[in-house]
DNA sequence: TCTCCAATTATCAGATTATGGAAATTTTTT
DNA sequence: AAAAAATTTCCATAATCTGATAATTGGAGA
């Protein structure tokens, strides 16, 4: 592990349950040397990325959210899906949300959604919210179309939280509830992450054939009915394959 | 200039003119061999900071929505900003935006925003977007309010831009214009940043007692007669002395 | 205003490890 | 299949990172 390594790894150190660090608590948690990561934090600060907003407390700085402007502006997925999503929302009521997620390190992050903020459902997974690949319907379709090889070692590794999430007790049942998956288009899930909510998920594949991410439509159970869940499910599929052709088009753009 | 400072340097080649680079470009602006180059990508990009969207070009990463998420949910500006910014929403019309901004770097950078997606206006002071510390209302409450050290060294700098901006030919009247901000309380320009777009902010001070940010009405200029403009004005005043007052509040949590 | 204490920075010798040119390998293109 | 490009590996050298300690700074309290 490389210095630079260590440097970033002490932003990994930032998370929603502990998103405040002093340098000699951050020090500690490393076991590195106060005086080394004085250092650390000198540079981090000085690229904004932590700011000292009182008394040797630390939190994130204005740097992040700079870059995020940057992603929301160029990340591929997130400007090839964003004219879809905004399309989408004119067919769904407001209470509804449309997401956009990519997979990130065998997890699902949630990087875009669409929604009315005075009337949409509270829901508690939110942008930049990581989730595992079992959990969600946004979640289930992404892993529905890794690869074989990826799937078995998720299997392999992850075969508790698989069968929990009832995607099947052994490689078989499981490989089968996945083949649903992809047979149809979509992922619909109940109540897996909030209750009472409902979604539904088309995947969004690049340009070279691999899953990348999802869209999904996200409203209360008893609000979609059979006709409207049947819409939904149409409306999420043409959504997916909008998305995924659309990136085909951004994907390699005459830059610079 | 230490490894880590160059590491993280390489992030800052990542603008909104030049938002995606190859690892040659990379290293030929930063004048370094493409094999050290080649290195710190693969730190960043493990890091999450960056990500090989395809072919070689790397665009901002996941990490950076994630470390967002952050920003938004501890940070304590944004924070105590929150509920004061929900209430103003109340207050005004639907077209009007409400904006939270802060100094970094002696410039003006909008860390949040409250607006009706579908009816508000369409400015281009976006989340993240940095301002000249000349520029809007958003920016000049906030000069208005730095030391007079840092005043000093603005004017030598900026004379220029500072003239342009209204703000006074000399250093005399240049004190004059801040000290009218100051006295009033809020600072108002219209047409500043978006022609037609009017705005009123009031300063946000820290426990210590230096300029921190600024909380913003924004609105059309055809909008805001006379009353509704001094109605706009109490608003933002108290909504500035609020979140002044929650910082305080928030900025020595017993955390941990 | 002065003193004291904690927080932060500077110092410096030693050694880890970062560097960068070139070669080797992998991947992509023709 | 060959050629070109992209990426990784290699390795000797030297740069610079490390970490214990000392010096300094900045406040809080007397």
């Amino acid at each position: 592990m490389s210095t630079a390594d260590r440097v970033l790894g002490v932003l990994k150190l930032f998370t929603m349950d502990r998103p405040q660090w002093t340098i000699d608590e951050a020090a500690q948690a490393m076991g590195l040397p106060v005086s080394t990561m004085y250092r650390y934090f000198r540079s981090l600060t000085g690229a904004g990325l932590l700011v000292n907003f009182a008394a040797g407390r630390y939190v994130v700085g204005p740097a992040v959210i700079e870059m995020d402007r940057q992603a929301r502006a160029w990340d591929p997925l997130i400007v090839a899906g964003r004219p879809v999503m905004a399309g989408l929302a004119g067919h769904v009521p407001p209470t509804a949300i449309i997401m956009l997620c990519r997979i990130y390190r065998l997890q699902v992050m949630c990087v875009d959604q669409v929604a009315d903020p005075a009337r949409a459902l509270p829901i508690s997974y939110e942008r930049g919210r990581l989730m595992p690949l079992y959990r969600g319907s946004a979640s289930k379709v992404i892993l529905a179309h890794l690869r074989p090889a990826t799937l078995r070692s998720c299997f392999a590794e992850d075969c508790a939280a698989i069968a929990q999430a009832g995607l099947g007790e052994d490689w078989e049942t499981f490989k089968a509830s996945l083949r649903a998956i992809r047979k149809s288009g979509v992922a619909i899930t109940c109540g897996d992450i909030d209750p009472g909510i409902m979604g539904i998920s088309a995947p969004v594949i690049s340009p070279e054939g691999d899953i990348v991410g999802s869209i999904s439509i996200v409203s209360t159970v008893d609000e979609a009915d059979e006709d409207r869940r049947a819409t939904y499910v149409d409306l999420i599929r043409g959504a997916g394959r909008e998305v995924t052709e659309r990136l085909r088009e951004i994907a390699w753009p005459a830059v610079v």
